[in-house]
DNA sequence: CAGTATCCTATTAGATACTG
DNA sequence: CAGTATCTAATAGGATACTG
């Protein structure tokens, strides 16, 4: 049984749909339009994982904006938290059902953008030829 | 023929890829995850459109902003930039064949946040109610 | 119309130190 | 190990005014 959807807020019945800034899908497409966040689920595709696995795996990020990632997608009811009474504690960070209905899609981003970086690249040299030059740390 | 991928950065090959901060797919994967550039491309997939009409259709972005992110876009080639010598004039943004090639996956995206946000919606009911209260305006 | 320029504020992010 | 707390620095974003 499929839940009614918003009237006010779905593609199929008007223009006012994602576009609009109150429409709830607008704000968790929001969410999910963050380089972490996009990150985080992809990485943890391949199942359970722990925190600071995680802090190594994903280049960059700060211990401090994994931790408020995770909570918030924990919050959203994409990823599950357990806690492993060890000693020290050990935390175990994985896709719920959920989530894993997103993989897909965000597997889809990240190989368009590998397949596609070069043509970028190129396009941004073009670009920069053209109009005068923009510092390398522009980009 | 296909542009062969740097070795140092596929998937297939290494372990180091997208999540490496260095890595250029993981450089356009960043300016992707975002959610103005998959609204403006989102919003482009049904052709040339003026810049005043995206900033009205975009519900909350600013002109600054809507500026910036158009100007990168075009910049990494997903976005076509036409002047038209009217008094005054007007300009019309369509999406490059490239990012035409990117709209399906944003569109997975947008559906996906479409059909879920209720899932989420309650999951950050249950959250909400097991850990203590988060102020709405955190959603 | 389609922007740019400027100023100023708010939000994010980084670094560091500390805890159960 | 897995965080929290705190402080500061950088950056993004908003408001406003102006231009070809």
């Amino acid at each position: 049984m499929e839940t009614m959807r918003n009237a006010n807020c779905t593609k199929a019945t008007k223009n006012y749909s994602v576009y609009s800034r109150h429409c709830p899908a607008r704000q968790f497409l929001d969410r999910l339009a963050d380089k972490w966040t996009l990150l985080i689920i992809d990485r943890l595709k391949s199942g359970e994982t722990r925190f600071n696995q995680l802090r190594r795996d994903i280049d960059g990020i700060t211990q401090k904006v994994l931790s408020q990632t995770l909570k918030k997608l924990e919050r959203d009811g994409l990823i599950e938290r357990r806690v492993f009474a060890t000693m020290p504690v050990t935390v175990g960070y994985s896709l719920t059902p959920l989530a894993l209905t997103l993989v897909k899609t965000i597997e889809s981003l990240a190989h368009w953008a590998e397949d596609n970086m070069d043509a970028m690249r190129e396009a941004q040299t073009r670009y920069d030829t053209q109009y005068g030059l923009v510092k390398e740390t522009e980009l």
